[in-house]
DNA sequence: CTAATTTGACCTGT
DNA sequence: ACAGGTCAAATTAG
């Protein structure tokens, strides 16, 4: 809640923005890179390097955490130091009962950490998780299971995920993830070498060439959907406190017209 | 033995 | 009250 406003708050936000829009768009060249792979196989073995699959879909979702926690970062988001399991600070609402047996109490109900879904072929991402419960859900033949940060009690990484089958694809995974990584677990090899074919202002400036369809729905290609869910973040008029370039912010919105809202 | 998973009870918001 | 999310003791895996 604290916003200290200096004067380098305005270069902060442009080397934010500046930030967001490189993950952004090395996300966009990820994925990209990775409906191609995933149409023509046989591309693979081309001189230069060719990641995976599963190193592109990884650098996807590094690009794309990353840009929203700097987003998150510099909205009103302010990332707790340490939480270490407190020695019973709030009490929460709940006619002050807290327990019978088990002692247990104060969930804390998530305010305003992000959300996003991803249908891919595998769960695995370059995080370490740790299953914490599985549920039956309503409507679903399929447990969801509960997965936290594994440190969540080392670093206060408030990072979680739920996983689920889809029911149509049994090989497919439906993952929603919650809040941002604050561990300093880093993915073992996110190297991606995508440089030196075109800056990222260039690359904006040649955007015509967005002339293929993603139509790649003919047998069981692991497509990848992302949405994305933001509770309740800026309900006032005014959205254009910030200090972006309205060419900026018509991309930002133009990207998160491109994921619809969950839930 | 240590650490991760399983599993049912418990808690919370709708 | 119900459904979804979390805790933690018991169990299993490394």
């Amino acid at each position: 809640m604290v916003c200290p406003e200096t004067e380098s708050e305005s270069v902060s936000l442009k080397r934010k923005k500046v930030m967001i829009m490189k993950e952004l768009v090395k996300g966009q060249e990820a994925a990209t890179q990775l409906m191609l792979l995933l149409e023509n196989p046989s591309w693979s073995d081309t001189d230069r390097d060719s990641l995976s699959s599963q190193e592109l879909m990884a650098n996807v979702l590094t690009s794309f955490t990353q840009a929203l926690s700097i987003i998150t970062a510099s909205a009103d988001d302010v990332i707790p130091p340490l939480n270490l399991h407190s020695s019973g600070d709030d009490q929460c609402s709940g006619s002050g009962k807290r327990s019978q047996k088990g002692g247990r109490g104060r969930y804390h109900r998530r305010r305003s950490a992000l959300t996003w879904t991803v249908l891919s072929s595998t769960t695995e991402d370059n995080h370490a998780w740790r299953k914490y419960g599985q549920k039956g859900i309503l409507n679903s033949e399929f447990p969801r299971s509960y997965l936290r940060c594994s440190h969540k009690y080392d670093q206060g990484c408030k990072a979680t995920k739920q996983v689920q089958r889809c029911e149509e694809n049994p090989d497919m995974y439906q993952t929603t993830y919650i809040g941002m990584h604050t561990c300093n677990a880093k993915p073992p090899k996110a190297t991606h070498s995508t440089t030196n074919s075109t800056t990222w202002e260039s690359y904006l400036l040649n955007s015509d060439r967005d002339s293929k369809v993603p139509n790649v729905h003919d047998h069981h290609s692991p497509s990848l959907t992302i949405k994305r869910e933001f509770p309740k973040e800026n309900t006032s008029s005014d959205v254009t406190d910030h200090n972006l370039d309205p060419s900026l912010w018509s991309e930002l919105k133009d990207f998160e017209s491109s994921i619809q809202p969950y839930h």
